[in-house]
DNA sequence: TGTATACATGAACAAATGATCATACATTTG
DNA sequence: CAAATGTATGATCATTTGTTCATGTATACA
């Protein structure tokens, strides 16, 4: 009687299932999940730093950086001229690890 | 000296964080999270089970499904007049589970 | 063989996304 | 305060995605 959830059910709410969709929008990008990866080791990286990382022009990082904190996935803090960005969401790489360990990508 | 990859490492090549960000964009949108979350539970289901279980239109739902089929994330097999989908790709399961887990969605 | 049912497909269009460029803003340093 | 550095922002354009509609195809059944 009591609706008892098996580790296989998913039931989720049409709300839920929007939040969700919006999260996985905002992650489903190469350069979002190297933004990802490096801030999934590194603690806090300036938009410099991550620029030099991946090799990506400034300004198109930076679209991409200030997208990901509205959409709540980063944080960032200012510290003299430079930018500082953080993983605020940590759960996006559990996300990206269990489609990485998948043997057939 | 060896590269031992703590839990809390994340490296992933080029190609593969391409991967899973293709896997990521076919998930990332409601209807589609609704039709994994049916398939996660009932191993197989028809075009029209799915349609009227969701309330999405025939062809709308088609074009979503043979979208899901081409990517791998789907398997069809046809019985009688039927279309069944299932489920090929189970990790898309976990991927939503995690996020569906995030209190603060 | 014709008609109904189940599903797929393609064209067309609107809306969202990604990239680029120019420029603006904030902070430090001389 | 002027110049340099680091970052954000807004406009614009090309591409992709989501939806709808009309139509096509396959199977079953009378």
């Amino acid at each position: 009687m009591t609706p008892t959830t098996t580790s296989a059910d998913l039931n989720l709410t049409t709300e839920k299932m929007e939040k969700v969709a919006f999260i996985l929008k905002t992650t489903a990008h190469p350069t979002r999940i190297a933004i990802v990866q490096l801030l999934a080791n590194q603690e806090s990286l300036s938009v410099t730093d991550i620029s030099e990382k991946l090799g990506v022009e400034q300004s198109l990082l930076s679209h991409h950086l200030t997208g990901m904190k509205l959409k709540g996935i980063l944080n960032s803090s200012r510290d003299g001229k430079n930018i500082f960005y953080s993983l605020k969401m940590r759960e996006v790489v559990d996300v990206i690890q269990c489609l990485a360990g998948c043997t057939f990508l």
